[in-house]
DNA sequence: AAGTCCCTTACGGAATCCCGTAAGGGACTG
DNA sequence: CAGTCCCTTACGGGATTCCGTAAGGGACTT
C-alpha cells in the first residue's frame, strides 16, 4: 500500500475525514497542506530528500485569500507535478461533477483518480486509493461515462477560446481581428461565424447568449 | 447556550468539524441530517413533541441523489422554518461567498448567520453561534460588508427576469412578447431595450451575451 | 488529370441589437 | 394650474448577428 501521502485541500473538516480514511488503511505516514503552492514544495523537498510521496489527495479549487499562490487551482498544481514526477499518483477529490471539468482534469493534467465529494464521497475515495495503488484509474460512478462517451464533443480548443471571448463581450468580427492579430487560423469573419452557428446546433442554442449561458453551465469557460 | 442542535449537511467530514465545535461548547444535545427533508421533519417533530430545537446549522447546496427531496436547497428549508418557527435560530453555513446569494439567504430568507466555508470556518462558525445566541446576526468578515452597501444594486425581480430570459435565448422582442402574455408591465420592446441597456451599462458589459456571463458568474441567474 | 471531400473564406439580405432622440402620461410641487 | 421629474413607450438608423449560398484551395483517391 501507499508509503507516504500528501493531502492539499483548504477546508480543514474535509482533510480530517480524508484522514480517517488513511488511517483505516494503516497509513501513518501523511501530511497535510491547505495551499497548493505548499504542496508542490512539500513535494518537491521530499524528492529532493530522496523520501518521496507516492500519493497525492488534492482539492481543485481553494478560497482565496491574501496568499498570492503561483498555483491558483488544483489542475495547474496536478498538470505540473505530473510532468516532473510521473510516478507520483495522484487523486482529484472535489466537488465538481461537471463532465468538461472531469475531462480536464483526467484527460488533460493527467490525474489518476477524480472523486465526487458527496455523501459517499469517502467511501469512494478509498475504493480509489484501491484502484490507483494497483496501477488503475478511478472515477466515481456517477461520473463514470463521462470518458467512455465521447459521444458529442469534438469541441476544441479553438472552439472554447471563441466563447470565452464571445462572454468577455466581443463582436465576431473583434473574435476575426483578436484571431488575426495571434496569427490563428481560420480567422476570417465568416469562418468565426460558422463556427458558432456550429455551437449553437450542438448546443442547440438560440443565439450567441444562450450559448454562453449553456457553456457556462456545463463549465466549459 | 444553546440546548439542542441539528446539523444538517451532507458531507460526513464537514459535519463532523462541526461537531467537533458543538463539543467544544459542551453542546452534547445534537442530531445530524444529509438531506432537507430530514431536517425538516426532525424540526416539526420535535416542535411536537414539546422538544424543539433551538439551533440549526445548515449547508446550502446538496448532492442530488436518488431519493427525490421536497427542499432541494438549504434556502428553501430556511425560509420553510423561519416561517413556521420563527423562534428557532439558523445559521447557513456555505461555500458560497456570492453577494446575491447572502442577501438572499439572510434577507429573504431570514437567517441569521451566513458563514463562509473555508479556511477559518469553523472558528468563524464558533464566533457565529455565540452572536446568534445573543439575538444578533453574523457575517464572515470576508462578506461582512456586502448587506450595508446596498451600493448599486437596485437590481429586481424584474431585471434577473429578463436576464434569466435572455440566457434561455430569447430576442428583446421575445421579452416583451413574454411580459405583455402575462400582463407585467413594462412589456414594451423599447422598455426591455431600455432595462437591458441599463443592466449593461451598471455591469460595463459590451453587449447582452457578455452581461448574462457576469450575470451567471455573480450568480445572479 | 479529373473527381471528391473537407475546410476556409466571401457575399447578401433579413432579423435583431444597439443607441440616441422624443412624445405621452402620472405624481408631486410651488 | 403650470412646471418638473420620472417612467413608459415609440421611432429611426447604423451596427451586428443570423443564415443560406457559393467560390477557392488543399489533400486524397481513382
Amino acid at each position: 500500500m501507499f508509503k507516504k501521502v500528501l493531502i492539499s485541500e483548504d477546508l480543514g473538516s474535509i482533510s480530517n475525514g480524508i484522514v480517517s480514511i488513511l488511517e483505516a488503511l494503516h497509513i501513518d505516514n501523511f501530511q497535510q497542506v491547505q495551499y497548493c503552492d505548499d504542496a508542490y514544495l512539500k513535494i518537491k523537498r521530499a524528492e529532493i530528500d530522496e523520501h518521496p510521496f507516492d500519493l497525492l489527495i488534492t482539492d481543485l479549487s481553494y478560497k482565496e485569500d491574501h496568499r498570492q499562490q503561483k498555483y491558483q487551482s488544483g489542475e495547474t498544481l496536478i498538470k505540473a507535478l505530473k510532468q516532473e514526477y510521473p510516478n507520483l499518483k495522484i487523486i482529484a477529490y472535489s466537488v465538481e461533477d461537471r463532465p468538461q471539468k472531469i475531462r480536464t482534469v483526467m484527460l488533460g493534467c493527467n490525474a489518476d483518480a477524480f472523486v465526487c465529494k458527496g455523501r459517499n464521497g469517502l467511501k469512494q475515495l478509498e475504493e480509489a486509493i484501491f484502484k490507483v495503488y494497483n496501477g488503475q484509474t478511478y472515477l466515481s460512478p456517477q461520473v463514470a461515462n463521462v470518458l467512455r462517451k465521447s459521444s458529442n464533443t469534438e469541441i476544441d480548443d479553438f472552439d472554447i477560446e471563441i466563447m470565452k471571448l464571445l462572454a468577455n463581450g466581443f463582436s465576431q468580427d473583434e473574435i476575426s481581428q483578436h484571431f488575426k492579430s495571434k496569427n490563428i487560423n481560420p480567422s476570417s469573419l465568416s469562418a468565426i461565424e460558422k463556427r458558432i452557428l456550429k455551437l449553437r446546433s450542438s448546443f442547440s442554442a438560440k443565439n450567441a447568449t444562450q450559448l454562453i449561458s449553456i457553456a457556462k453551465d456545463l463549465g466549459l469557460i
